[in-house]
DNA sequence: CTGGATGCAAAGAATTTGCAGCAAT
DNA sequence: ATTGCTGCAAATTCTTTGCATCCAG
């Protein structure tokens, strides 16, 4: 019934909520850790085979839920396919993923409160949480289209 | 190339996008504006079933695509399952979700620049769309809920 | 040591696709 | 009359589960 201290590791958290700290554990995380766009449950799968190639898939998926489980990973929802997953960097927070190459950044000031009154004035909801997700243009997508844009011709919002 | 000029029926959508107005999507039309909570494509098929006994699921899913497409239907994300469905009002919009009953409730003011802006700041993304979903109690639930923790004893938030 | 965690393979969903016939425009 | 749509059933994909064995604490 507590709230995990937050600002915790991935490991620490999974000590913290009873679970092992195993190998194909270490190559999950490892692999979520190097992606820096959501993966799915397959492409971990194929990253975390690399540092431990006896991992079953069926690992995979009982490892992510249990991650997300104790906040050590956040899943993205795509338009289309949902389920992705990305590290989490600390307690509450949300993610912005880049419609260019799939990159996903992490924000946490976000203050709702406005959005969430307005919300519950029209809807007459009592509010009490939110999942936002925002999409744009990393940096470096966004100095690409720029270069490109610049010769040929104007770009179309 | 042209958005379609908001605040129309799901009917004037499909005929603006080329798109016939069969039997079997009318029920599926039927089924979606029915429920107040957002429905599953198996669910839809199930209902719509009753205005429709020869509907195929086949047929299901590829009209929640495309009612999706020409922006008819609005997808609903679960933590755990995604994909459920509810009608759209207009344009844009966003959704609430009951945690008691599953209803959901549609609203249209979002003024998410101050959290879009700080969300750049903190990413360096150029952040220019955003996804949305409140979750929280609509009025028939806090009630009973009200009425509930009143008697017996205090209610843990 | 002990019970949680794992791999494998089989079981179960959930979706998609091919195709010949039906029907909206 | 055209074609887009549809039902059906088979084909795919994605996820979960059962169980004997293994290993982190």
């Amino acid at each position: 019934m507590k709230e995990p201290p937050q600002h915790w590791s991935a490991e620490a958290r999974l000590a913290a909520a009873g679970h092992r700290l195993t190998r194909q554990r270490r190559a999950v995380l490892g692999a979520l850790l190097h992606a820096d766009s959501g993966v799915t449950a397959a492409e971990v799968f194929q990253l975390a085979r690399g540092a431990c190639p006896d991992l079953g898939l069926a690992t995979v998926y009982r490892t992510l839920e249990m991650l997300a489980e104790v906040g050590a990973v956040r899943r993205v929802h795509g338009d289309d396919r949902c389920e992705a997953y990305v590290p989490t960097a600390g307690g509450h927070g949300h993610t912005v993923v880049c419609s260019g190459c799939g990159r996903v950044g992490e924000f946490t000031t976000c203050d709702m409160r406005p959005v969430m009154a307005a919300a519950a004035a029209e809807t007459g909801f009592s509010i009490d949480g939110h999942f936002l997700q925002l999409s744009g243009t990393c940096e470096e997508c966004g100095r690409r289209r720029r270069i490109a844009s610049s010769g040929p011709s104007r770009e179309q919002s």
